[in-house]
DNA sequence: GTCTATACCCCGATAGAC
DNA sequence: GTCTATCGGGGTATAGAC
């Protein structure tokens, strides 16, 4: 009985594809720039699969950012796992990045920042991700910072995060060159003296 | 013959209205979310008179832009001009900051970075004034570390930027308290020990 | 130069058959 | 679950009168 089933496809399979067609063409040519008939095209499905699989295309929104999340979380913590100084793996979020820019381009920035400045309406579900998301990064960073034996992980994390939207939103304007390794080098500076930076 | 003038309304008036109104309207609901009607409803002008101005809604987009970065311009050489010290001159672009967010909120972040990720077509014409405007900061940043007798102005106006626009973006998505002050404190610490931050 | 009315297009979402 | 065809809404831009 079992034999008319198409093993090939696992299940859940065109919600994938279009998960990873939405994100691919959302950050690349905008939310509102990018029609769902396209991200459904390019996944290859039927319109009404997509309505089946999502409330609209404000969910499919939310579900390829969150699905963007996950992948950048799994490559920071790869990049972590790699480091073997304290320091370094707190220094661990800039060669993340400067690995993705490599691979994917990063001349749109961060996806999450790129839906925000779009998404004005903070009713809007992808701004759960987009608050899910820095809000991750910021606990990971003060995690790294205490694990670090930092005088004020919190306040570092707060720096680390400055730098590294920084370094997004140079890539996304293109004023800057090298801006990963810049916004690097300046947070390395930031542990050399650390602590010292406070101002009263 | 010049009785029948109306000499209270400025030759170009409703140019200026117009400009006003999107450059709110966009920055603070978006540019693909803002339909031009709002934009010539909230001008107190007909649909017409934006099609005599403009040659559209991009133009209006980038005339927009282009209003708010002399504004932005002048508010920065105010500060420039109320520093004491070439280093506080530097920094003076963060109290610029400071004031324009108490003044007009900045729950929005940087206009010309929402424009950005908003356009990803760099032949619309708001990449123009994007370009125009980042252009301007670096080259402005360059000049007050020239006068301030840095090591390498270009180095540390890259810096800044990098500083400024992690500011801007922790404004937009709001998981970073106080960003504009904790930008201004590492870049003062950048000052404080000038040219010891390179790497190599 | 400015107004009203409208043409035209695109997009998100759905109906209904298979 | 998937497909084709389509509806309804809204947005940019223009026609033509004043």
């Amino acid at each position: 009985m079992a034999a008319t089933r198409k093993p090939g496809r696992p299940q859940g399979s065109a919600r994938a594809r279009l998960i990873a067609a939405a994100d691919e063409l959302f950050s690349r040519n905008g939310i509102a720039g990018t029609p769902v008939d396209e991200a459904v095209r390019h996944a290859g499905v039927a319109t009404m699969t997509l309505y089946h699989h999502f409330e609209g295309k404000d969910a499919l929104v939310a579900a390829a950012l969150r699905d963007r999340h996950e992948r950048w979380m799994r490559r920071w913590e790869r990049h972590i796992a790699a480091a073997s100084t304290p320091a370094d793996r707190l220094l661990a979020i800039f060669d993340a990045l400067e690995e993705w820019a490599q691979e994917e381009g990063a001349e749109r920035g961060c996806a999450f920042v790129d839906a925000a400045a779009e998404l004005s309406d903070h009713e809007h579900p992808a701004w759960r991700e987009i608050d899910a998301h820095k809000q991750q990064l910021r606990a990971r960073l003060v995690e790294l910072g205490e694990a670090a034996e930092q005088d004020d992980p919190d306040h570092l994390a707060d720096q680390l995060l400055l730098l590294y939207e920084g370094a997004l939103s140079a890539l996304l304007v293109g004023h800057v060159e090298r801006p990963i390794a810049q916004s690097r080098e300046l947070a390395a500076g930031l542990l050399a003296g650390a602590g010292s930076a406070r101002s009263s």
